[in-house]
DNA sequence: GATTGCGCGATTTTT
DNA sequence: TCGCGCAATC
């Protein structure tokens, strides 16, 4: 038996040795599933399989490259490097840089991130004449997303009956034709976004015979990451592509789905057994992961799901802690809790920082625990938010190199033509836009003809300075590589010397940004393979259509030792010793945005799953009576997920359970202090840093009201939210009667303040809280 | 053409 | 509350 296989438990190697035909692997959270696949490959590969027929697609470059390491580790040579595993959107943008010319792009073709999009969008709102509040460009630009994961090209939408009457039912008529001119932008400006490189992947191989057969003979074998995750687009490329040789090989965890806003079907995984005869299904559901409390736990919260594939994830790890839950008044007492325990189990149980992570929900949730870890002098890294690409800084120099690169792109010569500042004005660039529109032309041919279209003397000067600088940059590429060519942007523009100039901290902070540019250009520019495993093609548009390719989780290869604070979606594939769940209330976790169908509701449950199986050792799940949100307290109820969990393997004890059950919200000291006397908080709880003289703010904020219960009558109808106006007496399913004082917060998010009879005033966000107006 | 100030809106986001 | 985008201003 070969090396590699030792170790693989039955199914593992059952997967592993399944070399031909189509496969389904159903890979339980933490059940060795990037072991299987990388094993897999070696395993082909070891039977004859040249490395240059494999394409393994993931979903992240990071996972791209710890497969393509482990592969390399597992085969002990170079070969590895001959693998064709990247995420779909890296390996079809270098096909489709190789075959660009069929579609009509150059093969240094841009790719615009949502940002670009959004502009885009924008632009031709105020061509059309329409108004930004209807046509968010926000709403617009993830309505053509879904339109091209759904394979609907803008032709198609504008044609379709159905959708051309919702969209009238819905007030925005103009969406097709939206989508239409912004189709024929991005074509213009020589440009695709993140969702047409998935879809001119899949017209390359509809409308080029030739092509699809070049690519089905190339990629015999075929592996997918995730597949739960893939949305209709990725399926149509998978299933062509496959299509002669059925090597297929998906991977994947229903219960881990949860990206359908990104357009995945769920349906892609549940139905692969019906696309190909005779697929093999192996089901790993061994977890190596968790404690059996943990596992247990999340098990009880999946099944509650329907139509899921059947299966039965087992450890045998021991019992293990139970999983705490806890409750404290508001948002920042459980900031401080989470430190304080992090700083306890440091003491206590010799925990690095790097060992906890604490989970939420959405990104704004992280305030609170910045703070207190900030206080606590606990080091910490927020994961998401803003990437290194989309610094501003950054932006502006890489736009400088996407119109060298490709001077079509107008997006990025809007952004620079007059940065740094050289006297070439709003108008001026409307005006250019107009004639470029009207001849049929780039803006950038009319800025290099400016004078025949009655520019000004010396406006029409500086347009053709500035193309002509471009120019110049663009014959250097002939001699010299990206690097050189970007070192003399940064001079030639007087870039460089602006932000040197700038001595404030953010001014110096974005000259060092841009520095650290101008060194991962030169980096890359010297290593011998991109990230998917290229060999040579170091030009300056590859660069580009890397770049933007690349997320802020892509680069922390290094792994210092910090606390890790991140939302749940991207927590996906990661483990932690200690994990924090934090926010488990209604209308957070779920989200009030997905309760309204089970559909919604069950992807938040899935993504609670996915929360709880991160943890290894330790699992604090936290939920706050009260937060700030948009600047008000509000009070949530603790999350339905709270009750969902079994009280096996679950201490509730000093947490919802009680609230709920109706003892009141003031049993929150108590509750503390047994949680401390539990045996795992404990006497040597240490006290919280520099503030020994106070005890801990969760213990001393006021105690709140009784909530008396309430039992909704039975005329209780749920009233619209813009019936609900001062001095209406209302019923509130939990508070009971109450008079409405008045309504505060935007149209959007009106907060009423209500005094109800029984539990005197409480501020109720309209968008969540379920009112009955009172007659009489 | 840059600065300042008001008003409005506010999930999750692998690429 | 916080951050953004636009409009008014110099």
């Amino acid at each position: 038996m070969q090396d590699y296989l030792v170790g693989l438990n039955p199914s593992q190697r059952e997967a592993v040795e399944h070399l031909q035909g189509p496969l389904m692997i159903v890979a339980g959270a933490g059940s060795g599933k990037t072991k299987v696949l990388t094993t897999r490959i070696a395993h082909l590969m070891h039977n004859g399989v040249d490395a240059f027929n494999i394409l393994a697609l993931t979903f992240t470059n990071k996972a791209a490259a710890e497969m393509k390491e482990r592969i390399a580790h597992i085969l002990g040579n170079n070969e590895a490097r001959n693998l064709y595993i990247g995420t779909f959107h890296s390996v079809f943008a270098r096909i489709l840089r190789a075959e660009a010319p069929k579609l009509g792009y150059p093969a240094s073709f841009t790719i615009y991130d949502s940002d670009d999009a959004k502009s885009v969008v924008k632009g031709i709102l105020t061509e059309m004449g329409l108004d930004d509040k209807t046509y968010k460009p926000s709403m617009v630009t993830s309505r053509i997303s879904s339109a091209k994961n759904a394979l609907i090209t803008a032709e198609q939408y504008v044609a379709d009956a159905g959708l051309q009457a919702e969209d009238a039912q819905l007030r925005r008529p103009q969406l097709g034709q939206i989508y239409l001119r912004y189709t024929q932008k991005c074509y213009k400006n020589g440009a695709m976004d993140f969702d047409d490189l998935l879809l001119k992947m899949y017209e390359l191989l509809a409308n080029f015979p030739e092509v699809l057969h070049k690519y089905q003979h190339k990629f015999q074998y075929l592996l997918i990451d995730e597949y739960q995750d893939t949305n209709p687009v990725q399926y149509q490329i998978a299933k062509v592509l496959a299509a002669v040789h059925e090597n297929i090989c998906v991977v994947g965890d229903d219960a881990q789905s949860i990206y359908s806003f990104r357009g995945a079907t769920i349906e892609n995984i549940l139905q692969f057994q019906t696309d190909y005869d005779d697929v093999k299904v192996v089901k790993l559901e061994q977890n190596y992961r968790s404690t059996s409390s943990i596992l247990n736990v999340a098990n009880a919260i999946i099944k509650i799901n329907k139509g899921q594939i059947p299966k039965n994830l087992w450890t045998d790890k021991a019992e293990g802690e139970t999983i705490k839950v806890v409750r404290t008044m508001t948002d920042n007492d459980e900031g401080k809790f989470v430190a304080d325990t992090i700083k306890e189990q440091k003491l206590r149980n010799h925990f690095a920082n790097k060992d906890f992570a604490i989970l939420y929900r959405t990104n704004s949730q992280s305030r609170s625990f910045e703070e207190s870890l900030r206080r606590m002098g606990i080091a910490y890294k927020i994961y998401g938010g803003l990437s290194f690409y989309q610094r501003k800084e950054i932006k502006d120099f890489v736009a400088y190199l996407r119109l060298i690169a490709n001077t079509r792109d107008e997006e990025a010569l809007k952004r620079i033509i007059n940065y740094p500042i050289r006297g070439i004005g709003k108008t001026t660039v409307e005006k250019l836009g107009v004639i470029a529109n009207e001849q049929n032309i780039t803006m950038f041919d009319a800025m290099q003809r400016a004078g025949e279209f009655g520019f000004k003397g010396g406006t029409s000067d500086l347009l053709k300075d500035f193309a002509t600088m471009v120019r110049y940059f663009q014959s250097m590429l002939g001699q010299n590589n990206a690097y050189d060519v970007a070192v003399q942007v940064g001079k030639n523009t007087g870039l460089i010397k602006e932000l040197f100039a700038d001595r404030t901290q953010e001014g110096v902070a974005r000259y060092e940004n841009v520095q650290e540019l101008l060194n991962s250009i030169k980096e890359w520019v010297e290593s011998p393979s991109n990230d998917d495993g290229e060999v040579g093609e170091k030009t300056l548009g590859a660069y580009l259509q890397q770049i933007t390719l690349l997320t802020d989780a892509d680069k922390d290869t290094d792994d210092p030792d910090v606390v890790k604070l991140m939302t749940i979606h991207a927590s996906k594939g990661l483990e932690f010793p200690v994990v924090f769940v934090a926010g488990l209330e209604e209308t957070i976790f779920p989200s009030g945005m997905s309760i309204n169908t089970r559909e919604e509701l069950e992807e938040e449950r899935r993504l609670f799953y996915v929360a709880i199986t991160r943890a290894k050792e330790k699992l604090w799940l936290s939920h706050a009576n009260a937060r700030y949100r948009y600047g008000q307290l509000v009070q949530n109820e603790p999350s339905r997920f709270i009750d969902e969990m079994p009280d096996t393997f679950v201490d509730k004890t000093y947490a919802g359970g009680a609230s709920r059950s109706n003892t009141g919200f003031n049993n929150m000291g108590s509750a503390f202090e047994r949680m401390h006397r539990g045996g795992f908080g404990g006497a040597n709880t240490p006290p919280p840093v520099k503030r020994a003289t106070e005890k801990p703010s969760y213990l001393a904020a006021p105690p709140t009201p009784k909530v008396v219960q309430h039992t909704p009558t039975e005329n209780f109808i749920v009233a619209h939210t813009s019936d609900i106006v001062a001095g209406v007496k209302v019923e509130h399913a939990k508070f009971g009667f109450g008079v409405v004082q008045s309504i505060e917060g935007s149209s959007h998010n009106p907060v009423a303040t209500i005094v109800f009879e029984q539990n005197g005033e409480k501020k109720i966000m309209l968008n969540y809280a379920k009112l009955s107006i009172v007659q009489g």
